[in-house]
DNA sequence: GGGCGCGTGGTACCGGGGTACTACGGGGGG
DNA sequence: CCCCCCGTAGTACCCCGGTACCACGCGCCC
């Protein structure tokens, strides 16, 4: 039996979730809310499974409700609906930590399998924005998984090379890598060389670059 | 009336497949192949609108299978079915162009699901794979979109500023930068260093590393 | 008209980065 | 045993990048 908290600002859209939900056995509607506030203080006292949230909502909307729901640590997941397929809904969701993301066209099949999968720990995302989301992050997904062949420039490299490059990927200067590997600045620059000769890049920036390219460097969430 | 065809090496698991098809009356198997080479060859032939392509095969593997139906051009889907959930299974498949990604003890109506998905044009990933992807693809989420406040120093730059400093995060020299724009490299240094100044940033490594993490620059695939 | 932001350009200076070359000790393989 | 790779370290040199400061023309708004 998973619990479910459902949040949406439009009584209407709500009676018709608690019905859907209350016409099959498996889940258990312990609470309401009507807008974002109200679902972040729900959310901590019931304790629910999971959350069914609505982004567009007046006072705090979805996302930022969803963020702090997932921020709170607690067990519920995060399962926003929409109406509307925007990217920046899609990006501010996942960013603030929805396990799920489907819209309200969904079928009453899939809304059911959706909720059950979040509840154990899985995420799902509607197809029609799955389509999108693949487009733009297949790009990251590092060259030398998914090429079948390993970059043969990462595999000349040694440890010790490799480790120089995620820190020189890190933005730090030779200095800095001297300092927190505890070396000389003139082994740091040896390093350096031979890794640019390696790689092929001419700077330190093109290394940079390609760290990002090939997944030895990511986006911080300093 | 979406047309199929089933790659599997396993005669048992393409019967198994083709029965289940053939259960349902809007889908039609056209046609079965046991390995890659036979699968690239299969689908420019028959031109299926879906491709259920099993991942481990004797021979050409389903990725590469998937890589070349994918880059034929052709209107056919590829959607990848397979028993393990390994993490370089999904990349390489997405990487490859496939338009979905299932695990083979799926239900038949999830199955049958992802199946028209992929056939209009959708994608779809398994549940248990979307929870992984998710995480692993959030930090690359540009954080101005997300955070529903825009970083106030990307909305400081000036249009030619922003220009400029993605001209930085492709890794190009001042002397590059002059050249593409019709400059002095004077100017662009002028430019370089507003923008450094404005994002806070002391070299232009760190120009770049700000420019992946907000989404002005992205690896290419060159 | 006077200011101001923006884009453009210049000079001068200096420090970090990159290259070339050399060197040496340790560990592993022929 | 000897050699080679690797990691370490140094010196010398040059150039690009970054900073400080100044300058001018254009468009816009008060």
């Amino acid at each position: 039996m998973t619990t479910v908290l459902i949040v949406d600002d439009q009584p209407l859209q709500r009676y018709g979730f608690h019905l859907l939900l209350d016409s099959v056995p498996e889940t258990d509607v312990v609470g309401e809310a009507a807008h974002g506030a109200e679902a972040v203080r729900k959310a901590a006292e019931l304790r629910p499974d999971v959350v069914l949230m609505d982004v567009r909502m007046p006072g705090m909307d979805g996302i930022e409700a969803t963020r702090r729901i997932a921020a709170a640590g607690g067990r519920s997941r995060v399962l926003v609906l929409t109406t509307f397929d925007l990217d920046e809904y899609v990006h501010a969701a996942i960013r603030a930590g929805a396990s799920g993301f489907l819209l309200k066209d969904a079928r009453p099949e899939e809304l059911l399998a959706g909720i059950r999968a979040v509840a154990s720990g899985d995420a799902v995302i509607a197809p029609a924005l799955t389509r999108r989301l693949l487009d733009e992050f297949a790009p990251y997904i590092p060259a030398h998984r998914g090429d079948g062949a390993e970059d043969p420039r990462l595999g000349s490299l040694t440890d010790r090379e490799r480790e120089i490059l995620v820190a020189v990927g890190k933005g730090w200067t030779n200095g800095e890598i001297a300092a927190r590997f505890v070396l000389s600045e003139s082994t740091v620059k040896t390093h350096v060389g031979r890794v640019l000769a390696k790689i092929g890049a001419r700077d330190r920036i093109q290394a940079v670059i390609f760290a990002y390219d090939h997944g030895l460097a990511r986006p911080s969430t300093d």
